[in-house]
DNA sequence: ATCTTCCTTAGAATTGTTCTAAATTATTGA
DNA sequence: TCAATAATTTAGAACAATTCTAAGGAAGAT
């Protein structure tokens, strides 16, 4: 897909959930939404959007990954104490987590099988299970 | 059970697992393992144990969860960014996670079935599964 | 008792994240 | 097209949780 495509489709995707289409917001969407799946962190996204010549402050990252966040656009992932990953696969899925490294990948909702449920304690309903299968050196 | 078979108890735990019984250990353990299952974050523990009347540095309440984790008698938990909880129950279970104030609650292992595991990636193998079932307001 | 090793601690340092308030930019509607 | 307005960005300060440092204190072995 060329460019100028790339570019009209990511303003679109901005102005679909209500964000306006700021040159920031679209360097990171650009950089996030390039069809492949990804687990970043604000450093991480903050150096590579300044690589790609496009200055953006660590504080908007960090607001636009919240924003894209609350709006669907990403999930956000806690595992290791002290700093956030943003997944951009949203759809239904889990992850294995590298004690070694402290890496992540997905697993495909189809690979694990959840088969039993708790019942939820009175007045609250479930909105997500989240399954991480920790794993080492074997 | 009296003061005295806690506090020797106690001791033993310590003993047990390879850890110089000192005044700070044999406290914080004493407010631990009470035989309730509990969660606990560093602040916590260290307001409790000064409470307690046994005064405790902030830096030896971190150095002594991370001790006791290691040698498996706590297990720590990572939900939100940003503060690491500690489960005295180390026993196979899971966790509800409340959205709306950072709660949690332990769930028993029975409760929860995971009948499908993928295949770890090579040379790795399954050390742990987390499942998390984040509940919000019906 | 003495020695050695481990443990604790205050305070500083670090890390990741959020806040603030001023400047800039996008959108709206004349 | 151009103000008016509302949203956005930003540098830098502030903050919160955690870790580090180096020096003194306590436990176990001999």
């Amino acid at each position: 897909m060329n460019n100028e495509k790339r570019y009209a489709q990511v303003i679109e995707k901005l102005r679909a959930v209500g964000l306006r289409p700021t040159r920031q917001r679209i360097a990171l969407a650009g950089l996030l939404f390039d069809g492949t799946d990804k687990h970043v962190c604000a450093e991480d996204l903050h150096r590579d959007v300044i690589n790609a010549a496009s200055p953006v402050s660590l504080a908007t990252v960090y607001n636009t990954l919240h924003q894209f966040t609350e709006v669907g656009l990403l999930r956000e992932i806690v595992i290791s104490a002290g700093r956030s990953y943003f997944d951009t696969n949203v759809s239904d899925h889990h992850h294995f987590y590298f004690e070694k490294d402290g890496g992540l990948e997905d697993i495909n909702a189809d690979e694990v099988v959840v088969a039993q449920l708790p019942i939820p304690p009175k007045g609250q309903k479930i909105s997500r299970v989240d399954v991480v299968v920790r794993v080492c050196e074997d």
